[in-house]
DNA sequence: TTCCTTGCAAATCGTTTGCATAATG
DNA sequence: CATTATGCAAACGATTTGCAAGGAA
């Protein structure tokens, strides 16, 4: 059975005020604030405990470090090739997506992943004044 | 400046015989049947080069573990969730994903990572006929 | 001979885990 | 009291890196 814990609902507080999809790393740190002697491995703990709830969400951008988002809403995310942000990305519609994939397909598809990179709005416009 | 080496060309040449889209671990025991004295750490820094010079692709999906695929054409992957095999899937075309994601985006989008999940043919057919 | 590449081992990085103790139900 | 959660540190797995020696141009 789940018991209660104070570092987890600060842990889901914390993600749920930040819509920049912090790493566990990120979500340490800001906790840490709350309570000192918070450990990693819990901030880990939680954090995986959460994403099995379904209460957020885990996302992997491939940069080889875990991003969470309390928004489990499904919604797509972009991610700078320059600074590494993660941010949100406004879409239509394209659940068309599935029932493409699966034409001929035989097994079954659950669902998928997408991720849009390129260069954020802030280091786009940087990159075009330096130019 | 870039010079020949015999365990750069074994390494591409086993990654084009195979269509499952294997690991760097996976490459290395391979290649170690011609090259026994071949070391990890080689097989990491010729898959890292012959990537950047975009002779074999990345995939990053999800699981932890890079795989390496020397089909660089764009096409899409499926993931099983039961047995972890990355197979390549047939899709029409969708490009104008990218489209409409660039929509209102203020940024520069070069590109997106989609792949999909679910239980392969395989493993689809062993749930069915356990349940 | 120059400088890239290798093999080896140690180092890094993100994440997980074992264990004794603290907190919850 | 029964159990889950925590803090700490050690363990892990994938990947990277420093370095001296080997191989290509």
């Amino acid at each position: 059975m789940l018991k209660y814990s104070r570092q987890r609902e600060a842990i889901k507080n914390f993600l749920m005020t930040r819509h920049d999809h912090p790493t566990a790393d990120v979500v340490y740190s800001n906790v840490r604030t709350e309570f000192p002697n918070i450990s990693l491995g819990t901030v880990y703990r939680n954090l995986t405990l959460l994403a099995d709830l379904g209460e957020i969400a885990r996302l992997r951008v491939g940069d080889g470090v875990d991003h969470f988002d309390a928004d489990t809403h499904p919604h797509y995310h972009f991610v700078c090739s320059e600074c590494g942000s993660v941010t949100d990305l406004k879409l239509k519609d394209i659940s068309g997506l599935l029932e493409a994939a699966a034409g001929d397909f035989d097994g079954l598809i659950q669902g998928h992943v997408t991720y849009f990179y390129g260069l954020c709005p802030h280091c786009a416009h940087r990159a075009q004044k330096t130019s």
